[in-house]
DNA sequence: AGAAACCTTCAAGCCACTTTAAGGTCAAGC
DNA sequence: GCTTGACCTTAAAGTGGCTTGAAGGTTTCT
């Protein structure tokens, strides 16, 4: 079993392109919904048919999805048209802004390991003293509201 | 407005409560369905009132929220009694967990950063060459299909 | 003819909330 | 007393990016 046994025809189904393109065959349906990739139903049965460009396409979708890019912001990477000059310019704002969701999120992420190893080293598990606890519900007392309202740091 | 006044007799509605312990109301009642907070509706209308102590458990769940643990994992901590031996083992083991969770999602996202600066390199913006486009596709065209089926970072 | 292995659509579930709609309560001012 | 406005209430739907499930149609093999 799953053996990428080629089809004979002119193109993939959508277990054959999930299988080929790393995208499951349910979230191949729900791109299709979201319009990131064409409307595939075809003829007589209903079964949808793939192309190799439409595997590029998901590996592309894939590709974007893994470097954590929004959905709309793949949108906006598939529409682009390489000749075109602005175009250029906008995948290069839509890249710089994805890697500054990145820094952002990473900078979040330090922060939150260096509060947690100073937490685990009030109990570093030798019987004895185990001040975690107590720790946090001093920590939250000391906390101030500080209202942390909107957090958009988007889907990171 | 949001001048902090105290409350008379008892405690704080709602809005105040939520003013100072930094967790929206509307939070404040999903928590209650949660049940990481007791019910609070009292008496004659149906507002819900807060002591203080209830706001030292808001503020420790904001606590535990802002170290991006799970509401399962803050269910955990706050069911703890510190003089149990046993507990503070389950305190230990919960931060372990979660600081392997934070350092797991903080490798995923340097090794994104690194792939987002070399790809930002193709286009340096000095007009001339701008291969940022292509190289995204031929990377598409390079990657294995490697099914990544179960991704199971939780939700850093 | 029946079973396995595909495919289809539509709906709901996940997480941690936020937002919206529609309405009840309360103190102050006219 | 009546309105205004600032609170509060519940229930339901929306967010993102999927996954999972139900209920059924199609194709292929035996």
């Amino acid at each position: 079993m799953a053996t990428l046994k080629p089809q004979l025809i002119q193109g993939y189904q959508i277990g054959q392109a999930a299988l080929r393109s790393g995208v499951s065959a349910a979230n191949i349906r729900f791109y299709e919904k979201e319009k990131l990739i064409a409307q595939r139903a075809t003829g007589e049965n209903r079964y949808r048919i793939y192309s190799d460009e439409d595997l590029h396409q998901l590996r592309f979708i894939r590709l974007l999805r893994s470097l954590d890019m929004s959905l709309d912001e793949v949108r906006t990477l598939l529409h682009l048209d390489l000749r075109k000059k602005s175009h250029c310019q906008t995948a290069r704002d839509t890249l710089d802004d994805h890697l500054g969701h990145v820094r952002t999120r990473l900078a979040e992420l330090r922060g939150l390991e260096k509060d947690l190893v100073a937490l685990r080293t009030q109990c570093d598990g030798q019987g004895a003293q185990c001040h975690l606890i107590e720790a946090l519900h001093a920590r939250a007392s000391a906390e101030q509201p500080k209202r942390v309202k909107s957090k958009a740091h988007s889907h990171l």
